[in-house]
RNA sequence: GCCCGGAUGGCGGAAUAGGUAGACGCAAGGGACUUAAAAUCCCUCGGUGGCAACACCGUGCCGGUUCGAUUCCGGCUCCGGGCACCA
């Protein structure tokens, strides 16, 4: 054992023993409990970054963590290696995407392995390799012959300069991010998923995942917004109109229907088509509602417009004719693409009616006489839906929303001009792409037979690697050779489909595919599926909380039904990492863009408070602008590179800070500082176990024959264990179990070692340091173990377990409030009854002091903590 | 705009069946050791007042419940995540 702490000798040793003797290669022994550890596998960008540190860390020190609970632990690991950077990586330098991929990948493993994960390598998987994807591409087939995958038209931003279809971050105020060109919205033929038809069981299953944080399912429950209303049908104004027919509309609210003044249609709508006609105000307004991104969060900020057409619609109830609106905040393809307008009972009809001059019917008054009703000023009780009564709505007026609801819906039921009916917020995942770096949707179109999967002998439709995109459309439609081919059908001449699949689509099963990665008979090996899955704990940051956990739970239920996992979920707990949110610096571009500066390029001012107030780039020393905290991210060029910080201290330290520096599901903001007191905690560990291990081996401890200031000691040591073992086992908190060891090394570097049985209590404290930090400081800990006299290694030694006998205390310290104020300290025998520790505090000398010449009205004792004497 | 979170010393954070606010660490200041530096060790460290004992104030803001609120309730402010083609 080297006197100086030297981390780049031992971790490099202690990463070739778990390598020789392939530490972490898992197969499905029968016997053993299992627990199959998953962190979410990264995009191979190209370095490692700071949210990855931090995410494998997690899932490291869990895996660790249930191997020495004797568990039989996989923790797998695989690149998500399909994606868009690649082909923007390929634009910029000339590179294929698969080779600027693989380059990254080797790149992050070296990575990886320098951290000291304890990754199963022999199940490495690729995503954009064929022996992933034809799994992919099989399943595809097989739900598309169930009819869960259909095709039909969805709307896309596209770039009229570029002449391609844009990504929602591709668009930037309106604009193309390459081009510069104003974005329209265009509809295209895509394949969709049909995720509604498991929006009830996502749902429902939610209740029965007490290992979700209730913030995640609260999104997810919220995201798939399961609502109870009505389809209700408005018949068409001969006059007005022109032909006969229905407008359809779905809502929340019919018990509103009495306040109805309006309607308004998607600009796509057929009454919208057909008002536009002969109509150029109509048709300009309705090419406006083309332009601009299709991002839900761009319609939401959008000022609401709406033209009328001049055309009307019959009360389904009254008769009475309500005029037709195209408005650009009603989304065709979103339920009817029309909306029945209540501008009374809803804030942005309300808004809408207001601007527009319409109408403004009141339908429910308030319960309470004070809350009166101004057609000008919206109040938030005029969407109440409890103490309400209906009014101004003939047979329907005292009623409450709930009857109101119901009368009106069976009267339009018995009238034919409605009925209930349930609806999902969730929409059906489109999943076609039309980008070259991705999984081929492996169907054929035939000229006569239509749309023809790809039948499993002829699978993987293997995408060519030697390609390089040039940002104008898909190169795969330039590529004869890849989209000429026979339908497999008939024979005759087909094309290929040259979309490709949405990137979500691999993240969504490859859990399933780590227990047989290499299994060529199917997507998964049956005995290995239902060895290891469902996964025990999957780890990833927050950011992923709807969208691909959703996918996953969803493409669980679709393999479920296939029969190739018998489990209803994917994974049972679920840890949502907070994001490494970092400060941004940019300057102003002259085309209104931003030049992002990472902040090792950037020199901070701080006030004399610590507070940041300029800041220079240090290659000019010209100011730059401060632009707030976020997210680590390329695009903000705001990320700080882990590699120079395992560099300079060590993946021990690294981890060690990592974990310490705020609990896991806390958002972690990055700062220089605390890396050093890492470092330095791992010096002081190592140099007590130096210093104990040169004094030579002690003798076995003498529990029974301990003194008290020993008994102390062993307190600390089993304390520690007790509240690590909480702290890393229920509460995932390992910032806290950090603390603890900390502060047992407080007492440990404190006690003698000049009696035999000192020795022996240090050897006991020092085991228990090494054992508590094993998970966290792998390398470290598996060298002093060694050290302190074991032969197994520390990765199979057993989690420690507290002496509940050396806890035990003969007194307690209590406090004593007065009127809730903090006035004494006592010490009480651990066996003193209530009466004792209440005599005890009332005698106390600044407790007499308070309470003189009060009467004392009421004593609270609240055991093992405080007095509360309550006087006046 | 909508949905979900968060806010505690100079900084990261600790403490919630409601019970000592600031564990543990960082930074800072002072001291010891040293020819010197590094490293290490010791002390101080929320604010105000006080020689001190101690007192008062203090967990984003306003209000409420309670013997007692960082914790529960109502109303805000600011910051972060997601919003279906970033992954």
């Amino acid at each position: 054992m080297h006197e100086q702490y030297q981390p780049r000798d031992i971790e490099a040793a202690a990463q070739r023993h778990w390598a020789e003797h392939k530490s972490f290669e898992v197969t499905e022994q029968a016997g053993k409990d299992t627990y199959y550890c998953l962190s979410m596998f990264p995009y191979p960008s190209g370095r490692l970054h700071m949210g990855h540190v931090r995410n494998y860390t997690i899932g490291d020190v869990i895996a660790r963590y249930q191997r020495m609970l004797g568990k039989n632990v996989l923790q797998p690991m695989g690149w998500d290696a399909f994606g868009m950077p690649a082909e923007n990586a390929a634009i910029q330098n000339k590179v294929a995407p698969a080779a600027w991929t693989y380059e990254n990948m080797a790149y992050m493993k070296a990575q990886f392995n320098q951290l000291g994960l304890a990754i199963d390598w022999s199940r490495e998987i690729t995503t954009c390799k064929p022996d992933y994807y034809r799994w992919e591409q099989w399943l595809f087939t097989q739900l598309y012959k169930k009819g869960i995958i259909y095709k039909k038209v969805g709307t896309v931003n596209w770039d009229p300069v570029d002449q391609t279809v844009l990504a929602n971050e591709q668009v930037i105020d309106g604009r193309g991010w390459r081009s510069d060109a104003l974005v329209e919205k265009r509809e295209i033929p895509m394949y969709y998923f049909k995720i509604t038809a498991y929006a009830d069981e996502l749902l429902s299953s939610l209740d029965n995942m007490p290992g979700w944080p209730e913030q995640v399912k609260t999104m997810q429950r919220n995201w798939i917004g399961k609502s109870f209303g009505a389809d209700i049908l408005f018949d068409y104004d001969l006059d007005t109109v022109g032909i006969e027919g229905q407008l359809k509309v779905y809502t929340t609210r019919p018990d509103t229907l009495m306040g109805a003044t309006y309607v308004a249609v998607a600009a796509e709508h057929p009454l919208a088509q057909r008002a536009a006609v002969n109509n150029p105000e109509l048709t300009a307004f309705i090419a406006e509602c083309k332009a601009g991104s299709v991002a839900e969060a761009d319609m939401a900020t959008m000022e609401k417009k709406g033209l009328p057409t001049g055309q009307f619609v019959l009360h389904p109830l009254t008769g009475d004719k309500l005029p037709v609106y195209v408005a650009n905040y009603v989304l065709w393809g979103y339920g009817e693409g029309a909306v029945m307008a209540v501008p009374a009972h809803d804030e942005r009809d309300f808004a809408f009616a207001n601007t527009y001059q319409l109408p403004i019917t009141q339908v429910f008054a308030s319960t309470d006489e004070n809350k009166t009703f101004d057609a000008k000023v919206w109040h938030d009780w005029y969407a109440n839906k409890t103490d309400v009564t209906t009014i101004n709505s003939g047979k329907y007026d005292g009623l409450s929303v709930q009857d109101a609801f119901d009368s009106i819906v069976a009267d339009l039921e018995a009238k034919e001009r409605g009925e209930r009916k349930t609806q999902f917020r969730l929409r059906d995942w489109g999943i076609s792409r039309q980008r070259y770096w991705g999984c081929p949707i492996p169907i054929i179109h035939c000229p006569s037979c239509g749309d023809v999967p790809v039948p499993e002998d002829q699978l993987p439709v293997v995408l060519p690697e030697n390609v390089i995109p040039d940002g104008s459309g898909n190169p795969l439609n330039k590529m004869p050779e890849f989209y000429e081919c026979t339908c497999p059908t008939c024979g005759a001449d087909a094309r290929r489909e040259t979309d490709t699949m949405d990137t979500f689509v691999e993240s969504s099963w490859y859990y399933a595919r780590y227990a047989s990665p290499q299994y060529e008979g199917g997507l998964v090996e049956k005995s290995a599926a239902d060895y290891w899955l469902p996964v025990d704990q999957y780890i990833g940051g927050i950011e992923h909380a709807i969208l691909h956990l959703l996918y996953a739970r969803f493409f669980h239920k679709l393999m479920r039904d296939e029969g190739l996992v018998n489990s209803d979920e994917p994974f049972a707990k679920l840890l949502t990492q907070g994001m490494v949110i970092a400060e941004t610096y940019y300057r102003m571009l002259p085309n209104g863009g931003r030049q992002w500066y990472n902040p090792e390029e950037v020199k901070v001012e701080h006030d004399n408070k610590g507070k940041a107030v300029s800041a220079t780039l240090i290659s000019d020393g010209e100011p730059v602008i401060i632009g707030g905290i976020e997210k680590m991210s390329k695009s903000k060029n705001n990320g700080v590179d882990p590699q120079v910080m395992i560099d300079e201290y060590g993946a021990d330290t690294c981890r060690l800070f990592m974990m310490f520096a705020s609990p896991p599901d806390m958002s972690l903001e990055w700062s220089d500082s605390g890396i050093e007191g890492a470092s330095r905690f791992l010096k002081r560990v190592w140099r007590l176990a130096y210093k104990h291990v040169q004094a030579g081996a002690c003798e076995p401890l003498d529990i029974a024959g301990l003194n008290d200031t020993q008994k102390e000691v062993r307190r600390a040591i089993h304390a520690a264990i007790q509240h690590a073992s909480q702290d890393v086992g229920q509460h995932q908190k390992f910032n806290t179990a950090i603390a603890q060891v900390m502060t047992l090394m407080n007492v440990l570097e404190k006690n003698p070692t000049e009696q035999a049985q000192d020795r022996a209590l240090l050897q006991e404290g020092l085991e228990t340091v090494t054992l508590l930090l094993a998970p966290i400081t792998p390398h470290i800990c598996h060298v002093i173990w060694q050290q302190l006299g074991h032969s197994e290694p520390v990765i199979d030694a057993p989690w420690p377990q507290a002496d509940e006998s050396a806890l035990i205390q003969d007194t307690l310290s209590m406090v004593v409030q007065v009127n809730g104020k903090l006035r004494a300290h006592i010490d009480v025998s651990a066996s003193a009854s209530r009466e004792e520790i209440e005599t005890i505090a009332r005698e106390n000398e600044n407790v007499l002091r308070y309470t003189d010449g009060l009467t004392v009205r009421k004593v609270i004792v609240v055991p093992n903590k405080l007095v509360n004497i309550v006087a006046n």
